[in-house]
DNA sequence: AGAAATTGTTCAAACGTTTGCACAAATGAT
DNA sequence: ATCATTTGTGCAAACGTTTGAACAATTTCT
């Protein structure tokens, strides 16, 4: 059938030890010989069967990435595929495959990780992490298989994952609109049971309170990370007899609604209110007008997760290993924000 | 180290054929016996090493599909999610792994699928076509591997793909429009040297001429999938002496173009023009106003995809699978096509 | 009752690699 | 010249399965 390394092998005149050592640039073969076997593997177009070295090997040099349940919210999928991009490219620069599973729910999950992982199919795991994947993590956890979180885990903060400084990030975002003078400024918030909301409510609370402004809670609501929810928010605001000038939204998805609630009640962007919001999704640059965004660098989050996977698992056992990897964001001004407001009373 | 065969069969009191034949269910196996490994191996949370199994059944249960190009046009990402999803969901409905790569160059997309292919990594591949991969076709072609094309190849009929009727998609856009009342209608059209722009040209043309419309050549304009080429030709369109009330567009980015040539322009969607356009990606859905859309059913390209391939992989030798499988589109009327014009002169 | 077919199991070879060990030849040290 | 290294190659066992062939025990057919 297909050509082997014992065809090599015989070609070439030397034992299939040889050629596998030549594969492998063992040192100890000669020059010439190394070059002859090459040559012939050249001609009969060999290539290794990957099957029978990892059975050897014990170890497949690849990995794999769970896609959270049906996640119907078909504005995720930017996000997935971008995650997967900057996965699948460092992946493979190291020389490794990725492999995709969909989880249908969390039973099925854990035993698709488990075939996986047990069958040595894989040699670890990226989880990309919604809500409740704990089973998942404690499956992965107690058999020691090598594994990173693309966000945070409160339940267990020391597992090997992959984030961003959401306060941070939160916090340079109000930065931004204090520096273009605004002085009231509201938050569109997500659930509050997801950290990511949380994280970033923090960093708008303290960039108010660092440049001693005032924050009232009727200018903060929660939502879903729904346009819908943005929309909603506006009509309320939009409502208040002290209406915010700028408003920190805690998604690109949110600011679509908000962009669109504002458009239908008669209001102008960023004349009336300024908008910056998180993530930086082509949305953000597709909308009208343009929503000043904060890149949280989804690329560069598989990126460094498909590295922190690949080292930790060539390298099991080390511990001295970077648990936690934060990846940098930056704040992406657009038209939604480039508004200074006149000088309150 | 992990648990083999050979520990469940000793364990059982059975030899190892034993175990493995109890595993594929073979029918010679005694009820008894069955149940008493089956025991021993749930007992001993025993996974089959698939590496070893695939390297003796000459099979790898699992696919890959190769990213085109970095495709920096990030808005491809929601089709390839999507697409993606459906190729996964299928295949590991069938018991298939899928494999994700991304290609640099065309050299290391061939490269890489050759790696896959002959090293015995995966029993066949989904190309997801962009332009010219005529080289990795021809690969493929050469070696026989089973592979399924999304999209068409004009170059080679013959292979096998996965598609829509895009004549039939712009014939029934277009034909909404006219059923509206629309007597000048406008075509924004993609590259020319786009199959998919040249069919969809092909579906406007026919549908004027079966409702026996006028078609004017300035009412047709070429671009790119981009959105510029939208809001340029608006530019265009309103300056004529002789204006469409109407538009068919050849992609949901392009129509986000043009919604914002319109808007800078001051006039108003659907009053002012309708709008129809193709592949009804989430920004049709989330653009003010939304935009009606065929919806050209990319998760069901893929699963479809996927379907036929693992069939052909199955299947290898018999030639009497359907080398062309058509993927139904539907029409999703939205804001932008709500609107019947003024009787005309 | 004996032959033939069926049922349930084991043996051993194979799949295509890698790698520790052995060994011969070449080189270097004394 | 002799012995110790170094260099280059081959042998054979192992990785964890599957599967054809063989065989014994049981059932079915005349």
């Amino acid at each position: 059938m297909s050509v082997t390394i014992k065809d090599v092998a015989k070609k070439a005149g030397v034992s299939p030890s040889t050629v596998s050592r030549v594969l492998s640039n063992n040192t100890r073969i000669s020059r010439e010989t190394s070059q002859k076997v090459r040559d012939v593997m050249e001609e009969l177009g060999y290539h290794p069967n990957i099957m029978a070295k990892s059975l050897v090997s014990r170890t497949t040099e690849s990995i794999c990435v769970i896609l959270p349940k049906p996640a119907e919210e078909l504005f995720l999928n930017m996000f997935f595929m971008e995650l997967i991009r900057g996965i699948v490219t460092q992946a493979n620069r190291s020389g490794y495959d990725v492999l995709i599973s969909s989880g249908g729910s969390e039973q099925e999950e854990v035993e698709a990780v488990s075939r996986l992982l047990k069958g040595k199919r894989v040699d670890g795991a990226i989880l990309l992490y919604s809500r409740k994947d704990d089973q998942v993590v404690e499956f992965l956890k107690t058999n020691q298989f090598p594994f990173v979180l693309v966000g945070r885990s409160e339940k267990f903060p020391e597992i090997l994952s992959v984030d961003n400084d959401n306060v941070m990030a939160a916090y340079d975002a109000t930065k931004h609109l204090i520096s273009l003078g605004h002085q009231r400024i509201g938050f569109v918030s997500g659930p509050p049971n997801h950290i990511v909301s949380r994280d970033r409510l923090k960093g708008y609370v303290t960039a108010l309170e660092e440049a001693g402004l005032e924050m009232r809670k009727e200018w903060i609501v929660e939502g879903e990370f729904l346009q819908e929810s943005g929309y909603r928010a506006m009509s309320f605001f939009m409502n208040l007899p002290e209406r915010p000038t700028a408003l920190v939204v805690v998604d690109d998805l949110v600011s679509l609604g908000v962009l669109r609630g504002l458009h239908e009640l008669g209001y102008k962007v960023p004349e009336d209110l300024c908008i910056v919001s998180f993530n930086n999704l082509s949305i953000a640059e597709l909308s009208s007008p343009p929503v000043t965004s904060i890149d949280i660098g989804i690329y560069n989050l598989g990126y460094t997760a498909s590295q922190a996977l690949i080292q930790s698992i060539q390298h099991v056992g080390d511990r001295q290993f970077q648990k936690r990897h934060i990846i940098p964001h930056r704040l992406v001004i657009r038209e939604s924000s480039i508004y200074t407001p006149p000088k309150p009373s």
